[in-house]
DNA sequence: GCGACAG
DNA sequence: ATCTTGTCGC
């Protein structure tokens, strides 16, 4: 069963949140892996319009297959609204559920928002790593802060992500004829470690495979398609022969 | 004051 | 994020 770290408490106000941030920003460790990753966890929260009912998702693959080594879920109450540049703050606490349900140890994960590539360089992947102390990378859809020039049409190409003079991040291009993802080291990883794994981590589509799959399995357990004491007893293939 | 603004 | 079907293209 996966732990993790209390650093603080949860009921803040957005000012407080804010404080909060500014705190923890000189403990975020931006440096290269220090070791192999062999498992990539990819973390997810579905909600339905209008509700306060969260559903918070975990996929662990196993690299370089991809292969889905556990998944885990759970319905919780979001207790913070969603406010730019403090997303952490709502969905922190319900992936803590589902992280705490985890059977394996993954050595990574990737989170759907920023690393550093935020206006206090304390994105929900480096608020998120820092509190589990895993090496975690943010890999979002679109900007939060920064510029950027269009990477090349090349998949792997990517340009670097300014934010006030400094590279907080990149614009990946994971398949040619798409957007590209923003990728950001969260903590415990850098820049380079961060595009790198992401790139392992595709296959297919412009989004990587552990963001993609906690999506599909979150949105899933939503709308009832899958459920969360399915999920909670059902051992995967190699759980039994860890 | 105006525009921007992860999910 | 979510609300929603078909449709154009490889």
């Amino acid at each position: 069963m996966a732990h993790f770290q209390n650093l603080h408490s949860w009921a803040l106000s957005p000012r407080e949140a804010v404080e909060l941030q500014r705190s923890l920003r000189g403990k975020v460790r931006i440096e290269p892996l220090g070791r192999e990753i062999g498992t990539i966890a990819g973390a997810d929260i579905s909600f339905d319009k209008f509700s306060s009912t969260v559903y918070a998702g975990i996929v662990v693959l196993r690299l370089p297959s991809l292969e889905v080594i556990e998944e885990v879920g759970v319905r919780s109450e979001a207790q913070f609204p969603y406010v730019p540049g403090l997303l952490s703050f709502r969905e922190t606490p319900p992936l803590l559920e589902a992280w705490a349900k985890l059977k394996c140890e993954p050595d990574a994960v990737m989170l759907d928002g920023q690393g550093i590539a935020h206006p206090r360089r304390v994105g929900i992947a480096s608020h998120f790593g820092l509190i589990v102390d895993r090496p975690a990378l943010g890999c979002a859809k679109s900007v939060l802060v920064g510029r950027y020039v269009e990477p090349e049409r090349e998949p792997g190409s990517w340009t670097p992500l300014v934010h006030q003079g400094e590279t907080v991040g990149a614009a990946l291009r994971t398949k040619a004829g798409v957007q590209p993802v923003f990728v950001s080291p969260g903590h415990l990883i850098d820049l380079q470690g961060a595009i790198a794994l992401t790139l392992r981590c595709c296959k297919a589509s412009r989004v990587p495979e552990p963001t993609r799959l906690a999506h599909l399995l979150v949105n899933a357990v939503r709308r009832g398609e899958r459920t969360i004491d399915e999920l909670d007893r059902t051992p995967r293939q190699d759980s039994l022969f860890d």
